[in-house]
DNA sequence: GTTCGTTTATTCGAAGTGGAGTATATGGCG
DNA sequence: CGCCATATACTCCACTTCGAATAAACGAAC
């Protein structure tokens, strides 16, 4: 028995079905929503994937065309209708997403898992600029969140926003936490110590497996 | 200003330097020893990408073959060794990797900034199931941090184990708080409100960049 | 009234990803 | 000895991603 290979709709189908819900419309004025509602800082909106997820979405049957129109000689413009199928997939997938934390590769890891072979001040340095980035990111986020406050709008609907400053806030706290115990010596690292041994390394070239 | 079209090495192919910055290696021993160091953990690797990163990084001068060997009738075993120019790349990129906060989409996010879609009991069970498995997630990683705590492993060889557990533990933290919110009521559901239209969601577009 | 920039809408193709498939060697077991 | 499971080591191709290219319509300025 295989770990289940099949995959349903990736987070840009899923967003496709999430308006739909909503409404038809044809692909261009879902890119403008997806917009307009800054969808796409959850989900990277391309206009090739797009297309091609809604294709796909059609081949599965979990939207279809409703209506192709034409205004004057432009491209056609297919609109499309989210089925009974495409709303039960859309909540599963929604379900499963939540209750289940995904396996991703947030390339911040790999970079912190190979620090070591910079040398001390140079990833101090660049560990630095990154609390800088971090922090006009979340001012800005909090910028954004006083004036969502303001306005009446449901406290749900941008939960998410909350969510992404609360991960920021947590990712510079410790980088700020490692930043200290290394500037203090109480990470020593690698190469400065005497037994190193893992990564002494590379003479000139040979070297038979 | 256009969002830096260049790139560099991708996750994967930035392994593979890695590994080639210590020792040649053919590719299938790449493998191999990403397993054994969990570097797996970091970026996902198949093999198939694993031998066009290859591939694509030899095109690139950033590393060489130097032998190929032949054991009985087995397919032919390719060992490549890094460039001085692929010592540099590395370094590059890692710096950036660790200095710019990369924008990646990752899946909760999208399903948090849904989650009004599922009515309310329904979101606060897959919650529930999320933070059952971040527990026994959190609980692993720290049987294995034990460990490698016990053996005088160098810190900066597994800080990245302590990032990502950090990391875990702020989601796990959140989802609480918001699933106290919810439970005790000072988030009303959307739907539970005299719904005035959907479209309230967009404002204006502008904001900073 | 034509030229220029923007908006409307989609197609295309190069590049990358990922897993199944291929093919040989090796080791254990009856 | 014959058989099967596993390890070695890639190759291949179906699918996905994402930005460039295309192309018509619209507004407004010269």
């Amino acid at each position: 028995m295989k770990s289940t290979p099949r995959r349903g709709p990736g987070p840009l189908a899923l967003a496709v079905l999430e308006l739909l819900c909503e409404r038809p419309m044809h692909p261009y004025e879902m890119q403008q929503t997806m917009r307009e509602r800054h969808v796409n800082r959850m989900v990277k909106v391309t206009v090739g994937s797009l297309y091609h997820a809604v294709d796909k979405l059609e081949r599965t049957g979990l939207i279809e065309a409703t209506q192709t129109s034409r205004e004057g000689n432009r491209p056609e413009r297919t609109t499309y209708r989210i089925t009974d199928e495409g709303r039960d997939v859309f909540a599963d997938q929604l379900r499963h997403m939540t209750a289940e934390p995904a396996d991703e590769y947030p390339e911040f890891d790999l970079a912190v898992g190979f620090l070591h072979k910079l040398d001390p001040e140079d990833a101090l340095r660049q560990l630095h600029e990154r609390t800088t980035a971090i922090e006009s990111n979340l001012a800005a986020q909090q910028v954004w969140m006083d004036r969502l406050a303001t306005q009446n709008l449901q406290p749900m609907y941008w939960i998410n926003i909350r969510y992404r400053h609360a991960m920021w806030q947590a990712e510079l706290t410790w980088i700020r936490d490692l930043v200290a115990r290394l500037e203090s010596g109480q990470i020593n690292w690698p190469n400065c110590t005497p037994r190193t041994k893992l990564t002494v390394v590379h003479e000139s070239a040979e070297e038979t497996g």
